[in-house]
DNA sequence: CTATGTACGATTCGACAAGTCGTATATTAA
DNA sequence: TTAATATACGACTTGTCGAATCGTACATAG
């Protein structure tokens, strides 16, 4: 259920960019990798994919490196995780872009409970555009905690 | 973000015992492979986790085969789901049972988007009980679709 | 012309999902 | 008591994928 490294480290180089949107200097891949705790040559290959998808754009040569290609308005976390990752839905029968045919359909019951998650997570990650999320506050740690530890459920 | 084979495999075994649960009589894992569309020999494996986990009782010999061993309001769909993938959140620093520490958290500003999904798809699995996705509905064709797709977004 | 960048294919490395096999052990019906 | 039908369980296979590294080519500002 956990999303991959790549899109983690995808999202964070995102952010960074967004913060610099404004000033439109470019930002070194050696920058992005230290200021986010990414490897360098790896965060190059996610860089490189991003920009095929014209999330990003490059600029080559002495003091080149990476700029947002789009306003943060326009890019959304959804799109992220969809890349990198492939699929939001929790299980290959509730999805609608890799939609994976199930012989059980008839007759399942926990689809449903399946295709709620989808719902709802799709909802929320095809709204957080990285504008909206990165005027958002920071999450404070008993946050974390809050609401599972209660229930005694927890993760 | 899609939980595993073993964990669907678990559950469709699992929806199949709580329909043989009034009867009280085993069912084999011939049959429950059979029924489910699972591999035998995998399904085995499978079932012999869920009866250390106290969910499944075996009676050996002729006529032997599973039982449910707990009533089917005592096991929820987020318990198979953390212990056959370990982990409901989709990042590792929401995580309230394997939670990873990133030196990022200050500063980071998608985590909130990730803790509301995690609230949400906790909340929904661990009120999930055997019992009361049994008696829902199966999910009809359209229903798949019907979110999504007005917004473009999909998946 | 060199220091500092990106471009990009090839490759490694380990973990894990998914599944198979062989054989031991238990129980019951004939 | 034995054949048939079960589960028990460790060992093994196989393929895929995440995560990352390497080498080298190319671009450009100063």
């Amino acid at each position: 259920m956990k999303i991959s490294k790549k899109t983690d480290y995808a999202l964070r180089a995102l952010f960074t960019l967004v913060q610099q949107y404004s000033q439109g200097r470019p930002i070194s891949i050696g920058q992005l990798a230290r200021r986010n705790d990414v490897p360098k040559r790896f965060l190059e290959r996610i860089m490189l994919e991003m920009k095929v998808k014209g999330w990003v754009t490059s600029v080559m040569g002495k003091q080149g490196g990476y700029v947002l290609a789009k306003s943060p308005e326009e890019i959304t976390v959804g799109q992220v995780i969809r890349h990198f990752d492939g699929v939001l839905s929790p299980i290959g029968c509730v999805s609608v872009h890799q939609y994976e045919r199930c012989n059980q359909e008839v007759a399942c019951r926990f689809r449903r409970l399946f295709l709620e998650v989808r719902n709802h997570t799709t909802g929320l990650m095809d709204a957080a555009t990285l504008a909206r999320v990165n005027d958002g506050k920071p999450v404070q740690p008993e946050e974390v905690y809050s609401m599972d530890l209660i229930g005694g459920a927890g993760i």
